[in-house]
DNA sequence: CGTTAGGTTGACTTGATTCAACAACAGTGG
DNA sequence: CCACTGTTGTTGAATCAAGTCAACCTAACG
């Protein structure tokens, strides 16, 4: 499939803005072994407690990462999409320490741990890129403790939108007109720590402000600086200097 | 300075209980050139969009992670302690995404960023270690991103207990009587996303149902079994086994 | 078709906030 | 040594954002 060489090569071009790479890096990226996947919507590609066997680099389809309270309540953490590696953390700690599940129906690659341990120990720069690239997923992960712990739920949600879409404009996976956020209510209410019923009310009230236009669970923004300013959204913790945009591509979002 | 060597020292063991250390590695991080700041609390020693010069290792005190939204409201994100570095990321990433502030006064060593560079550069273990801490590091923020979206003030605040006193039980800083926890009642309310208020009403009634003593800021805790059940308190995202996960026949179960 | 997952809406409850007053205390300077 | 000031902690009363419960609607699908 050249989706696959695709995907690895808009992998390996992301970690080239995140550190210096050479040919033979380059290389050792591209001949990573790997196993194809595919994985149905909600299915789990990491359970917590696990001892993953490999890292899963995301081919197309979304996934979210999420734990369970003892009390049985859902916190989604984040929201991967394709060119991500979900669980590089799984590769160098030893057991998995939340869940990931994927969010619309997956193809995945599965590179064996053995295979990741021996790339770090031989391409420092890789390893470096690769760090790097860990390091921005924990800028995400402050700016979501700020989303559920200080921002209102409105403002919360217009974040979240604002992120994913900067996210996906930046990998060049979003279509210029519209954006299809392929979440039900339910999850977009276990991102935010708030309740389902609640995500309904917010967006009905998003809609009727002329903030958001809905069609189904697809959302047109017709004026981005107003939803960012609701959102208070600086998209600084992106990191997006370390990242060179990318052309436009076709993502199968099949819910 | 003996106490600068001492959490030198500290640190270094922390770093070989991420990766297998060689003498060269130890002695390239124990001769990392400083240099020594006292800093006052509430002062910042990082600022949002800082290009940072330094790495910070904190020998003396505690300081914590915050943002502030548009509206003015902080989050504390994290709390750091002696033998904590708190800003390798500033000197990967190019810009501060946070502040850092001081939580007590604190005694602080600032690692020039070239020499952090250099070191990751040549000693692929250290590199390899310190990015297994900041792992760790995101671990603890996802956890952080349950507490605030998920957990009742009640038991988000017995986490913070919990976690707070976990961490400094393993760094060895820890009284064996009792546990100074030096927040104020604001700054607790900043880290669970509540208000100071709030914070007070929910200890008061921990302490009258007796999961905690206080004298001043000074908190006992009588049961921590009970204290754990109510906070939902599992310690598995400290990663507190984390030992040699790189080595490549490290697949067999060691625990 | 019936079944099921997701979405919508109303009525009511609750956990947490807001506002406001006051108490305890530490630090400062006259 | 005491008055003054600022920070932190405490408590009550009123209010509000979000949760809960429950009914019902809609579209997809085997």
């Amino acid at each position: 499939m050249t989706s696959v060489s695709q995907i690895l090569h808009r992998t390996v071009r992301k970690f080239e803005t995140r550190a210096p790479l050479d040919e033979g890096d380059r290389e050792a990226l591209l001949n990573l072994p790997y196993e194809l996947r595919s994985i149905s919507a909600n299915r789990y590609m990491v359970r917590e407690g696990d001892r993953p066997r490999g890292a899963t680099l995301i081919l197309d389809g979304l996934a979210f990462r999420q734990k369970v309270t003892v009390e049985g309540m859902r916190q989604i953490l984040s929201v991967h999409i394709p060119g991500d590696f979900v669980d590089l953390e799984g590769t160098l700690l030893k057991v998995a320490d939340h869940n990931v599940q994927a969010l619309t129906d997956c193809e995945i690659a599965i590179i064996p741990r053995e295979a990741i341990i021996d790339l770090v120990d031989t391409h420092a720069k890789v390893a470096h890129a690769m760090w790097v690239d860990t390091l921005i997923d924990s800028s995400i992960y402050r700016e979501w403790i700020v989303n559920v712990g200080r921002r209102s739920s409105r403002a919360g949600l217009c974040h979240l939108l604002c992120e994913f879409s900067r996210r996906l404009e930046v990998a060049g996976l979003s279509e210029p007109g519209g954006y299809d956020l392929p979440m039900t209510q339910e999850q977009i209410a276990d991102a935010l720590g708030i309740t389902p019923v609640h995500v309904n009310r917010v967006l009905r009230e998003l809609d009727d402000e002329g903030l958001i236009v809905r069609n189904k669970r697809a959302i047109r923004v017709p004026n981005w600086t107003a939803l960012r300013k609701v959102a208070g959204f600086n998209e600084l913790y992106l990191h997006l200097d370390q990242v060179r945009p990318v052309a436009p591509m076709a993502m199968s979002v099949s819910s």
